[in-house]
DNA sequence: AAGATAGTCAACCGCACACGC
DNA sequence: TGCGTGTGCGGTTGACTATCT
């Protein structure tokens, strides 16, 4: 069902401008992550909660790593990938400050081929769904019942995350936001990541 | 130098799950 | 217990950049 907060408003999309990373990070700095379909608006951004969502995780959350992967990483990744199969966000928490979103991309630019180019040069290399993404056993994951790996959740890890590292807020866009609304419940595992 | 093609990455979409009522 | 809503995940798309012809 469609949400009224956003059903009422013009929404934007596409690339994400400076301005409104800027109002994203100070919102969260101040009042934390407490409904992502609501806050848009108070924070003075006019962009879907999943946007939102999607900007903070991929990039603006403190201890993103950006820029290319060491050969650790990628090997890292090489190995999950044979064993986890197309399960990025578990493939990604074991890897600090790389975000599901990356790996992905990093998988399908550089890894997948090198990785079947490396099989194809394996005459005896293990049958084990190299081309999985191919053979399309994606959604499979998110319901295999033998998949004892937890989901991990995105607000534990904002628990180890050091405000230290936001950007300060100097020009301080929140004098403009209004009241923040009624916090419910998830703030509550928020109260680590905020300062 | 200009157009075509390939590669990369940020962002969106749709689905499934978790949880509260 | 069923329903509604929010969140998280993986697949896909589209814009931008680099390289090739």
């Amino acid at each position: 069902m469609a949400k009224p907060v956003e059903k009422t408003r013009a929404l934007r999309k596409g690339a994400w401008s400076p301005e409104e990373d800027r109002k994203l990070t100070a919102y969260i700095k101040r009042y934390g992550i407490w409904n992502w379909a609501e806050m848009a608006k108070p924070a003075g951004l006019q962009r879907s909660g999943k946007s939102c969502r999607l900007r903070w995780v991929n990039y603006l959350r403190p201890g993103i790593k950006h820029g290319n992967f060491t050969k650790e990483e990628e090997q890292t990744i090489i190995d999950l990938h044979e064993k986890l199969g197309n399960r990025w966000s578990a493939i990604a928490s074991r890897l600090p400050g790389r975000t599901d979103n990356e790996i992905k991309n990093h998988w399908h630019a550089h890894l997948r081929k090198r990785f079947k180019y490396d099989l194809n040069a394996l005459p005896e290399s293990e049958p084990s769904e190299p081309s999985s993404d191919e053979t399309n056993q994606n959604s499979s994951s998110r319901s295999n019942p033998t998949d004892n790996i937890p989901r991990p959740s995105i607000l534990e890890s904002y628990s180890a995350i050091s405000t230290d590292s936001l950007p300060s807020s100097s020009s301080n866009p929140l004098v403009e936001i209004e009241e923040k609304p009624n916090i419910k419940g998830s703030i509550g595992s928020l109260d680590n990541f905020k300062a």
